[in-house]
DNA sequence: GTTGACCTTCCCCTTTGGGGAGGGTTTATG
DNA sequence: CATAAACCCTCCCCAAAGGGGAAGGTCAAC
């Protein structure tokens, strides 16, 4: 298969492909004759796998980790596990930052009154608030 | 005042204050005989500003227009208040995509026993799911 | 008068994509 | 058979919001 067929099947773009390879995260791609890249099913099954992590947030440097345990079929279920926790916590810290966040921006435009007169507790908060 | 006790003070790194100035955020400083930055206790305001405002996660553009909002004593407070939704909006677009991940990754991780065996359901769904 | 702390500009790096230029190849169509 | 469309290649630039550090000028204190 060339490039474009693989993108299209695995979702991944051309463009990343390229990229994925370039940054070490998969192996080089063979290449026929014209110096296209040449790939098989099994290729796209990996594009697949990275595909599906990289929709449930892990980083590629995880995905590199992630994927040489999926290779390995001798690997330790726990040091799969591990790198997913991880993630998780990581998630998770996010998810509070961004509520701590909508906490406060919620409550300032609930008192907004957000008509044609200049006074506004949001710009009046954003003066006070980070001292 | 220098750049460096404006930082001190606002907490905004002098490194960010001067590309606050290169991107336009704010206007450029006036500068001292030997070409120090030189500012006044309302620049110092300003950068407070900017640094509560990104404390809740504005984006530079969302934060040029609140800061001329800011300086302009005959603003709509509803142009005030609809950056502040639209800028909720996308926050709680995010938390439903992370959220989603968590329960993925939770679930997958629940059911992973996280020894020294291979099998890993979370390794499995990398696999299976994105298609 | 030298040292250390401060300031300047300039360039590079992160992360995960995307856009597009310039040029070669393959395939389909007239 | 020739030409055009659709691929493919590499290389460079862009986003966002920071940070690191080099090379060199300036100021203050000892």
């Amino acid at each position: 298969m060339n490039i474009g067929e693989v993108a299209k099947i695995s979702g991944v773009s051309a463009k990343m492909i390229r990229k994925y390879e370039d940054s070490g995260l998969v192996p080089k791609a063979k290449r026929n004759v014209s110096g296209y890249r040449s790939y098989s099913d099994n290729d796209v099954h990996t594009f697949r796998f990275i595909k599906t992590a990289r929709s449930l947030g892990f980083s590629l440097k995880d995905i590199k980790e992630l994927l040489s345990l999926w290779k390995n079929k001798k690997r330790a279920s726990s040091n799969v596990k591990k790198i997913a926790q991880m993630h998780i916590e990581q998630l998770e810290f996010k998810v509070n930052e961004i509520n701590t966040m909508l906490n406060t921006l919620k409550h300032l435009t609930k008192n907004c009154h957000g008509d044609d007169r200049p006074d506004c507790p949001i710009l009046d908060n954003l003066e006070r608030i980070g001292e």
